[in-house]
DNA sequence: TCAATCATACTTGAT
DNA sequence: GTATGATTGA
């Protein structure tokens, strides 16, 4: 290589690094890395994101520009000199012919593969490349695991034995399908608790350790219970065979044995993805691992992205050896470090890395900024769940007379039962909030029947979906006529559906054969609509014809209406799908997606509303103001995660998660009892909260001797929060000061529970509250069932209140 | 076949 | 404490 040539690879790099002069060094360094393996440590907050987006957008620009020795066309020393020129000083004029010097083999879209675990996380990838590089990024395979391989196995699955047409089953009907096979095999569902039988098979599945040798391995080891549930394994897989499904860990298992038995289909995705990206890959298990190894095994240009110390996923088996021993499992990779912080102040950083380097696993960072120091942690003691509630709503109260938005605020705890003493204290205080959780539109019960219809209709195999809507509504036709059906077709084996059909054929059948055909010619006759209808006629005639509209309307309690809602919420859904412009804008192809999304209905980021969720759904988030609650042994770290050294670790990178969310001001609270399961319970602050280095914390309420009589938890007004500091401000609501109380020294009912019907309420209406007088509706904002209202009271000025709380209170003028 | 009542159990959770 | 499920009785 000659001067000249060496000058011109210089200056290629630094002109191509030019595109990113908003990186930081490493961040650079991670963009300009195309060829190879490489591994990016990137811990919280350290723009990890943008780098991938940026790397994405340098491969299609600049192909293996900023990283080979290669020189495609012969040079000349004007274009060299040009080059350093670009370099040191950019003009955006000179930008296409730098491209067109610097470029080598620049990707097409189609050639790039990135994969997420969330959709979210897949859309927000493709969203930021489109607006970066315009319309051709949309061809980039930016696909979540299980999405990319749906794509793969409708292609080609047939080659390994499948039907192309397969339906995907969740995790609900997999426990409906193993619940069945107990029953039939007499198992007791006590001795073989369905949520542990899926999961053994689900790590079966992963080891792809198949039902025969599973159970040869176990009846080596003498394990009865294990081969057992090895037979139970075996049966489930020949059901979901039968049914044409797949559930979700065959998704992936069968795109490894697709690509490992079929060379031909192998080469074909080797050769069309050039540059294989993985996010999160310290959650990725054993069967993502090897389908990242098999794609990428040709060129080897994988690279990988995730932070050992941000595993929290171990539960659903993330396997968190695939990153630790990545740079093993590639020889010559190349490792990069992503340790300066964008998001956090020092102190929160100091303490999260106090509390993460306790865990000897890991692969070994810390975080730094240069955002200055910031406020220390505060952690509060507080008595009792409450207690705790109530000084956090005040917190946010707070800092919301000091300007802090209430979105900018989120509340992180560990289990979702958690939730419910905090929503009672927003729902009292009139502070907006957003629960993140619980149940998900597409698990609703309504949904999933309505989604059953779809499903029967699209493919009549699926026996377990047909069993689910065959009486839904009512049509008398009982569990014990299906008992008899199923046993009929399993031993013609013959789809539950052509039994019914045929019910005359079958005297067992003969007393409900009205009752079974009539149902069938149903099905039959919305099959033969489907063709002639749009998507979402279709489902409108598929919810009337099935009379499972009319049962709900034909309710009409509080419960059916929103039921009712729900479902024809569902057609906005299949509107939005056909709006996306799919590939496949037909049933199955609307009944893929559905399979695959569960997180659809998008949180609307424009709320100004606290968020209330669990640390796990924190991931990846930001807030400026964090409060984590129930920092106490027991419940964070879990009773189970004690006597674990590895499920200790894992409880304490999910406390680093947490504590990495805040930006500005963390908070951490304890209580010394706490109600739990309906128990009330001593406890011990966390032993986080002591591996946290004093000078970066302040401990409020820190645990000392007091006089038991005066944390009397009954009496009137909010009888917890002795302390001042539990009590920000002085003028609390005036509802607080005095509230409607019975008689009695309950505790209040949790107003949730109370099933009086929502009063309908709408702005300019008149209203009058027990304690606020009288005032006007200005805005109405549904939430999760309940609905923020916002009066002007003549008295006391604008409050906001949840209706369900104020219900009792407040009458419509 | 359906509704009501009782018993039980229950981290975390994307696809 | 609450949600879910199974059993029992009408």
């Amino acid at each position: 290589m000659n001067d000249l040539e060496k000058r011109f690879i210089e200056a290629r790099t630094r002109a191509i690094a030019t595109d990113y002069a908003h990186l930081n060094p490493r961040q650079l360094e991670g963009v300009l890395t195309t060829e190879g393996p490489l591994l990016l440590l990137a811990g919280a907050g350290s723009g990890k994101t943008t780098v991938l987006i940026n790397r994405v957008a340098n491969l299609l620009r600049y192909g293996r520009g900023s990283d080979t020795d290669e020189i495609p066309l012969p040079i000349s020393r004007d274009e060299v000199e040009f080059l350093e020129q670009y370099a040191a000083r950019p003009d955006p004029e000179q930008r296409p012919l730098m491209q067109y010097l610097c470029a080598v083999e620049p990707a097409r879209p189609w050639e790039v593969l990135a994969i997420t675990f969330t959709n979210k996380a897949a859309n927000e990838l493709k969203d930021r490349l489109e607006k970066m590089l315009g319309e051709e990024a949309r061809d980039v395979w930016a696909a979540t695991f299980h999405s990319a391989c749906v794509r793969i196995l409708r292609r080609d699955i047939d080659k390994i034995g499948f039907d192309r047409s397969f339906t995907i089953y969740d995790t609900d009907d997999s426990k409906r399908v193993i619940k069945d096979i107990l029953k039939e095999m007499g198992l007791e569902e006590k001795t073989f608790p369905v949520r542990e039988v899926l999961s053994v098979i689900s790590n079966a599945k992963d080891a792809m350790m198949m039902p025969e040798e599973f159970s040869q391995l176990w009846e080596q080891r003498g394990d009865w219970r294990r081969v057992r549930m090895g037979r139970v394994y075996a049966a489930y897989n020949r059901r979901l065979r039968d049914a044409n499904a797949l559930d979700f860990d065959d998704i992936i298992l069968h795109t490894v044995e697709l690509l490992q038995s079929d060379r031909q289909t192998l080469e074909y995705y080797r050769n069309k993805f050039r540059y294989v990206l993985i996010d999160e890959y310290q959650d990725t298990n054993h069967m993502q691992y090897m389908l990242a190894s098999l794609l990428a095994g040709g060129r080897k240009n994988i690279c990988v992205v995730g932070d050992d110390d941000q595993s929290i996923y171990r539960f659903r088996g993330a396997n968190i050896e695939n990153i630790l021993s990545f740079e093993k499992q590639y020889a010559g990779a190349r490792t990069i470090r992503l340790e300066q912080n964008y998001r956090s102040t020092q102190n929160i950083l100091d303490a999260a890395n106090a509390v993460i380097r306790h865990n000897v696993g890991r692969k070994g960072k810390t975080l730094w900024t240069e955002n200055g120091a910031g406020e220390v942690v505060t952690v509060k003691t507080c008595f009792n769940e409450g207690d705790e509630a109530n000084y956090v709503v005040g917190q946010i109260m707070m800092n919301y007379r000091r300007g802090v938005n209430w979105k900018d605020n989120a509340v992180l705890y560990r289990m979702n039962a958690q939730s419910n003493a905090l929503e009672y204290a927003f729902k009292r205080n009139g502070v907006p909030y957003k629960i993140i959780g619980g149940t998900k539109f597409f698990d609703r019960a309504e949904v999933k029947d309505m989604l059953a219809y779809l499903c029967v209709i699209n493919n009549p195999t699926d026996d377990l979906r047909l069993r689910r809507i065959v009486n839904v509504p009512a049509r008398k036709i009982g569990a014990a006529t299906m008992d008899k059906a199923q046993v009929i077709a399993t031993e013609e084996s013959l789809p539950l559906m052509e039994v019914l059909r045929r019910a005359g054929d079958y005297p067992q059948l003969k007393a409900s054969t009205g009752k079974l055909t009539g149902f069938t010619e149903m099905i039959d006759e919305m099959r033969r609509q489907a063709d002639d209808m749009g998507l979402v006629e279709f489902y409108e005639y598929v919810c009337r014809r099935s009379g499972y509209v009319g049962m709900l309307q034909e309710k009409n309690d509080m419960e059916s209406r929103g039921r009712l809602e729900n479902v024809e919420e569902l057609s906005s859904s299949i509107q939005a799908f056909l709006e996306n412009d799919p590939e496949n804008p037909t049933l199955s192809g609307f009944l893929d997606e559905v399979a695959l999304y569960t997180d659809l209905d998008s949180q609307e980021a424009g709320d100004n509303c606290v968020t209330l969720m669990t640390m796990h759904s924190a991931k990846g988030l930001e807030f400026p103001s964090v409060f984590v609650v129930g920092m106490e042994d027991g419940l964070f770290p879990g009773n189970r995660a004690m006597g674990e050294p590895e499920e200790m670790e894992e409880e304490r990178r999910l406390c680093y998660v947490a504590m990495t969310r805040a930006k500005e001001k963390l908070t951490l609270t304890n209580a010394r009892q706490r109600m739990l399961f309906g128990r009330t319970t001593p406890c011990m602050p966390s032993r986080f909260l002591k591996e946290i280095p004093e000078e970066n914390m302040e401990w409020l309420g820190k645990p000392e001797p007091r006089p038991t009589s005066s944390w009397d938890d009954f009496g009137d007004g909010p009888a917890y929060a002795p302390q001042r500091e539990a009590r920000p401000g002085t003028e609390r609501p005036a509802h607080l000061e005095r509230p409607e109380r019975p008689a009695h020294p309950e505790r209040p009912v949790r107003p949730a529970a109370v099933s009086a019907p929502l009063l309908q309420l709408q702005p300019g209406d008149g209203v009058r509250h027990s304690a606020f007088g009288q005032g006007m509706v200005l805005s109405v904002r549904p939430m999760g069932g309940d609905a923020l209202v916002e009066v002007a009271f003549d008295r006391v000025g604008t409050k906001r209140l949840m209706l369900k709380a104020a219900g009792a209170h407040l009458v419509k003028l």
